[in-house]
DNA sequence: CAGTATCCAGTTGGATACTG
DNA sequence: CAGTATCCAACTGGATACTG
């Protein structure tokens, strides 16, 4: 903020967005949460002030706007157009660690619960039945062993403990392998075949996984580089 | 640098590069500033210590290397395949920010010197003469009144003094108009048929203008959202 | 629950002088 | 020219407690 902000759109562009936090809200309200405590939860290392400066100063960047909420009762954190706007930032950037520095986890970086909090937004409720719909990951390793993804046509909710429900399907894995396939570097298909992930439950729900399942926004762009690697010179 | 680094492309991604100066660093490599000083004189309010620092960021994250130059007798910066692949980031950066945050310049940020800068990373000697072409600008507003655009085959260089050749064409109009054009608020053709900006000098180098002289990345994008705006709804 | 206010430690970064 | 070293002021940001 010392130097006179220069007249050149990347310049100004990055003053405005360039930091640690600001592009990683808006990543966070893109994909389902829309109020400070659960904005918080989606950005471990982000404190509640820093979060607060930062969404005072989307606002006034007219990236994010207080709405509110359906129930007129709260407001809610919703993107505008401009912040919509920042999608092809976020994808620039997530592509290109994807292409240049992104190996496969390693075991101190797999975190199921965080994997279950991001596989929330992914959920495709379309292609899910009627009603609620509750997931049981159990997970053969990693800091969370059980988690529950509670699925209505309207919501997705994470549950560390558990909720109560009938569980629909339970998935078992190991959380490795969990974040091998979200993310892109190895296919459900091949988890799924070799046993590395199974699936019970409900069949109609079991079969249309893939469906109503999605991945990483990434996840097919490492597994074209992947395949890229395997066949070094065409 | 206090959190884990989380295991997520974006996050991965905005640690590494989203702070005030990694991509601009990048940028201004990417538009033919190779050497220390270069790269300074590009970004004003960078100083010294921390572009040093960034440059060893850079390298670190195989972004940037140092190379022997052509003469062997000195090193200099250039953009390894990582840091070409930087150019959606910034295109998408400079691209968001055209949109929602690009009004015409302010006559504080109008500023020539750097506007020729700029320029001189534009060029393109193909379709100039062999051999050496000076360009001077004479500009009737700003903080800089006169600058020398001094193009070879292989280099584009800016002068703020006499340089002694022989002038090839002089160009006149505002600093102003000046910014308005290179960065797509107003045309070329507009500048020139109006007479805000006038061409003096050998021929086939004025009538050739606009073949050899490139406007900024983003002037078309800054054109159509002026055009949409003008045409609120179709 | 959704933030704000306060405090303070740690880091960043600008200026300047210096070295090879 | 191409950086490095040093110094110090300013800012950032985490923790915690507090308010509506």
């Amino acid at each position: 903020m010392s130097a006179a902000p220069e007249y050149c759109p990347v310049s100004i562009g990055v003053n405005l967005l360039a930091d640690r936090w600001s592009l990683l809200i808006v990543r966070e309200v893109m994909v389902g949460s829309h109020n400070f405590n659960t904005i918080l939860r989606g950005l471990p290392g982000l404190s509640r002030s820093v979060l607060a400066s930062r969404l005072r100063q989307l606002q006034r960047l007219g990236v994010i706007a207080q709405v509110q909420s359906p129930t007129g009762l709260s407001h809610e954190y919703r993107l505008t157009e401009a912040g919509e706007d920042l999608l092809p930032v976020i994808e620039a950037i997530g592509g290109w660690t994807v292409k240049w520095w992104f190996p496969e986890p390693r075991p101190d970086q797999v975190d199921n619960a965080m994997l279950l909090w991001r596989m929330r937004s992914g959920v495709r409720p379309r292609h899910l039945p009627e009603g609620r719909t509750t997931i049981r990951f159990d997970f053969t390793d990693g800091n969370v062993r059980r988690g529950w993804l509670v699925l209505t046509g309207t919501e997705a909710s994470v549950c560390l403990h558990d909720p109560g429900y009938d569980v629909t399907v339970t998935v078992t894995g190991s959380g490795t392998t969990w974040h091998e396939v979200w993310y892109g570097h190895r296919t459900l298909d091949d988890a799924l075949t070799t046993g590395a992930i199974t699936l019970d439950g409900v069949r109609s729900v079991t079969r249309a996984f893939p469906k109503w399942f999605a991945l990483s926004m990434f996840a097919s762009t490492v597994a074209e580089n992947a395949e890229k690697r395997e066949l070094p010179s065409a």
